[in-house]
RNA sequence: GGCACCAUAGUCUAGCGGCUAGGACGUUCGCCUCUCACGCGAAAGACCGGAGUUCGAUUCUCCGUGGUGCUACCA
């Protein structure tokens, strides 16, 4: 077979050659152990937390080696492709910090970089160029067989195979083996055709692969004829991963661990082309405990799948970020501990660290971090994020908040700053429920069973003519102890000695205090609390609930 | 069906031939506070199973088992 002829005939409109390209975009200009990565995206939906997960590696990496990060459009299906997507894509990285040096910016931005373009659909000459050097090296052929339509066709069909022989075809034996007067005939009838790789790996032979996150391992060569290039014209990811990365000088490639098993056909594309692959790093996928099964966190099933729903919940950007890392990199929360004020970019992050198997999301640990985060924030600050997201997901309450300013101010003061800061906010939309009794008034709620209603009574009416906002926290607490010590409540330790005989105790009392005033059994300070409300509330929350004691 | 990845408490993990198997979240219980938290202290809770290698395996090898992924003209 003659091979250039096979290529004019397959690619009669391509201009230049491989070596073009090669030479049109040089070698990067970068400093010594400078790394090359970058995150490719498919504009089918939402930015994947998984997305911001390998992101961070990437993005951490290059900016650590003094390398480039960049962002590359993967969006070479345009069946899947969602309007939009794209631009949510950038601005999500953006907005958790992990922005792209170079690359596709959204829509209305010019990319920025001297690799591009950055978008893989405007790329298709570049690939053909490429496809067509394979086909002069006799290292693909073109095949007519009918595509599968569907997911659901392709299982159909390989269910079908395997009721013949045990293993499914990797050899295209059909269309490999066509003479060129056949190719010729089928191309001039108009058949759709698509590219594929002539294998010539053998299975049976391995070799040593290093996976920066996996480790050395042993891998089988390739042997599938896999598809280079579609009927449209446009390549799958295989053909796209190689061509991009080459010409873009990417140096090491992270992806999710769904690509592990495709490697041996990407190095095999590489060294047809007389290529050199870059590193790879294959990170695990955050996955979910669905009942009992273990599963990957799923875009229709998941709303933590997609970053925006951190954002949109309240959660702190450095909140989410501090989760990721600790997932990533499991010594993370040690360090933070040794430095809870320093910077995360200090972190010595490393890619060796990152574990291999496959974590589960756990809100109660995302959490905590955030607690942690927001807790050693000044009042103002956590007022500026809360009034900011507000402002965008709960207008009213913004506005509440804004005509509120210094009220709120002194709530998010209590039992702020020190060395032992309260830790009651994880996410922003939980904060006006959170401190609700703080501009709503609410039914009387519901007292615990272990006190006697009728001496809560009068203990709270007495209470109620005596409190005295001005008192400080020590002559208030001592007030109410006196208070209620007179109406048969009990020191804590005498009453939990015998119960019976007392209508509670101090604790109790306070707590009576606390849920009539707020309807919560947990706040922050009460006296601060109290004196944030004035008197005239207080007495009235109060009153409203002694009026259901009888 | 084939191929691969993974396997330590409910969860995230440390471990890299000899440890009372360490930490964090969560849970429970104390202490502190004459209230809620915070903080402190403690408890319960793990090496998937079986062979081998070894004086000795959580650690190494093999075989099971389980979970996951791939086996698309999707990425």
């Amino acid at each position: 077979m003659d091979y250039n002829k096979l290529s004019e005939l397959l690619y009669p409109n391509v201009k230049h050659d491989m070596q073009y390209y090669l030479s049109k975009y040089p070698n990067r200009n970068l400093p010594d152990g400078a790394e090359v990565t970058r995150l490719g995206p498919s504009p089918t939906g939402y930015l994947h937390i998984g997305h911001l997960y390998s992101a961070m590696i990437s993005r951490i990496t290059a900016t650590k080696t003094n390398g480039v990060f960049y962002l590359r459009l993967e969006d070479t299906d345009q069946k899947r492709f969602i309007p939009g997507a794209a631009d949510i894509a950038y601005n999500m990285l953006c907005y958790y910090g992990v922005t792209p040096d170079e690359g596709y910016r959204g829509e209305n931005l010019p990319q920025i970089g001297e690799y591009g373009d950055y978008v893989q659909s405007h790329r298709t000459e570049i690939y053909q160029t490429f496809a067509k050097e394979l086909v002069k090296k006799g290292r693909a052929f073109p095949c007519f067989c009918e595509k599968s339509e569907s997911k659901d066709d392709i299982l159909e069909r390989r269910e079908k195979e395997l009721e013949n022989s045990d293993t499914i075809t990797e050899h295209d034996e059909h269309c490999r083996n066509l003479t060129y007067e056949q190719i010729e005939a089928n191309i001039k009838a108009g058949k759709p055709w698509a590219l594929k790789l002539l294998s010539t790996g053998n299975p049976e032979k391995q070799h040593e692969f290093v996976d920066l996150i996996k480790g050395k391992r042993v891998i089988r060569e390739n042997a599938r004829d896999v598809v280079l290039v579609k009927s449209n014209g446009i390549p799958p990811y295989a053909l796209a991963h190689v061509v991009d990365d080459t010409l873009m000088h990417t140096t090491i490639v992270v992806r999710g661990e769904e690509w592990y098993p495709s490697v041996s056909s990407h190095i095999e594309i590489f060294n047809a082309l007389g290529l050199k692959p870059p590193k790879y790093a294959h990170t695990p996928v955050i996955s979910k405990l669905d009942g009992e099964n273990k599963r990957k966190l799923s875009k229709r099933k998941d709303p933590e799948a997609d970053v925006r729903y951190y954002i949109e919940t309240g959660y702190p950007i450095q909140s989410v970020k501090e989760y990721v890392l600790n997932l990533l990199n499991s010594d993370f929360e040690q360090w933070r501990n040794k430095n809870p004020l320093a910077d995360i970019s200090e972190f010595d992050f490393s890619i060796k660290k990152i574990g291999s198997n496959n974590p589960m999301f756990d809100f109660d640990k995302l959490n905590n971090i955030s607690k942690n985060v927001i807790c050693r924030w000044p009042a103002e600050r956590v007022f500026a994020e809360i009034n900011t997201w507000a402002e965008k997901y709960d207008p009213k309450y913004a506005n509440l908040l804004q005509n509120n300013r210094e009220t709120m101010l002194k709530m998010l003061n209590i039992d702020r700053g020190g060395d032992r800061p309260r830790k009651d906010i994880y996410a922003w939309s939980m904060v006006k429920e959170l401190y609700s009794y703080l501009f709503e008034d609410f039914n009387a709620p519901q007292i615990a069973d272990n006190i006697k209603k009728p001496e809560a009574k009068e203990f709270l009416v007495e209470y109620i003519k005596k409190y005295d906002e001005k008192l400080d926290k020590q002559a208030w607490f001592e007030q109410i102890k006196q208070i209620a010590l007179a109406h048969n409540f009990a020191d804590n330790k005498e009453y939990k000695l015998n119960p019976s005989a007392y209508a509670g105790s101090i604790a109790d009392a306070c707590n009576l205090v606390r849920v009539a005033v707020t309807g919560k059994t947990t706040t922050p300070d009460l006296c601060s609390i109290m004196q944030l409300l004035g008197k005239q509330k207080v007495a009235n929350r109060i009153n409203n609930l002694i009026k259901t004691l009888q």
